[in-house]
DNA sequence: CAGTATCCTTGGGGATACTG
DNA sequence: CAGTATCCCCAAGGATACTG
């Protein structure tokens, strides 16, 4: 979401702010603290440069980041949660239990699923082997 | 979702899983009762049937909702939510409140964004006129 | 009624190289 | 370090016509 949304129920909007192959990563990081642009690079290894500054200026865009400039040689720039951002993390791990629920119950059925891992002291946890 | 899923975060399951455009749509309409596939492709109007068909084949694979045909001439089929779309349901209307708190707080800062409709008694509302 | 079958378009994201 | 700038590709959807 940018600019001049009509959206048509609820659940639009949230979907459409987290959409985004990365925003569910780089928000669930974020929770763990501010993060700075190469922490972000290193942490998320499959994406690149230009995508993660495409996801994160729409995250900003969309009030659920800040970002932080220190106006220092060499720059130094940092991104945290906002008051809306915090907010949406609460919900995040309700969709990530549901999601593991979820997940349980199709290997009970014999589907072929698998979740990297997952942690409820506090937010879902990252090791670093995992991304 | 379909087959050999590796997934990285639960959010990531339960974003998959109501990712595509229209499947918020379906599974609120579904929330409603069970439904058939005209009258699905009436309220939706601005689905074809093509990917209606795609997105009740893969919410059917999915585990989140249940065709039944009954096998009359002229025919008649209906779909309606599993146990597990039942559980989807509570969060989505989670997810609807915490996208109409957004939209306020995007329109309090002026921000031009609209939702069309949302009622909180029970779940999501759909009047005709809006969709 | 409940879908298939075809053809086509778009934009989100990938890969890589470059810069203040 | 924190990004831009380019070029490229593919899968999700759209439009329309047809069928058991």
């Amino acid at each position: 979401m940018t600019n001049k949304k009509n959206y048509r129920i609820g659940v639009d909007v949230t979907l459409d702010v987290i959409d985004g192959k990365w925003k569910s990563s780089i928000l669930c990081f974020l929770g763990q603290g501010p993060q700075r642009f190469g922490q972000m690079l290193r942490y998320i290894t499959e994406i690149s440069p230009k995508v993660l500054t495409q996801q994160l200026r729409e995250l900003e865009n969309d009030g659920l980041i800040l970002r932080t400039d220190y106006e220092q040689n060499p720059p130094k720039v940092d991104y945290r949660l906002t008051k809306s951002g915090k907010s949406l993390r609460k919900l995040l791990i309700e969709m990530s239990l549901w999601g593991e629920n979820q997940v349980n119950e199709w290997q009970k059925q014999g589907k072929s699923v698998t979740l990297q891992t997952y942690d409820h002291s506090g937010f879902v946890k990252f090791p670093s082997s995992i991304i």
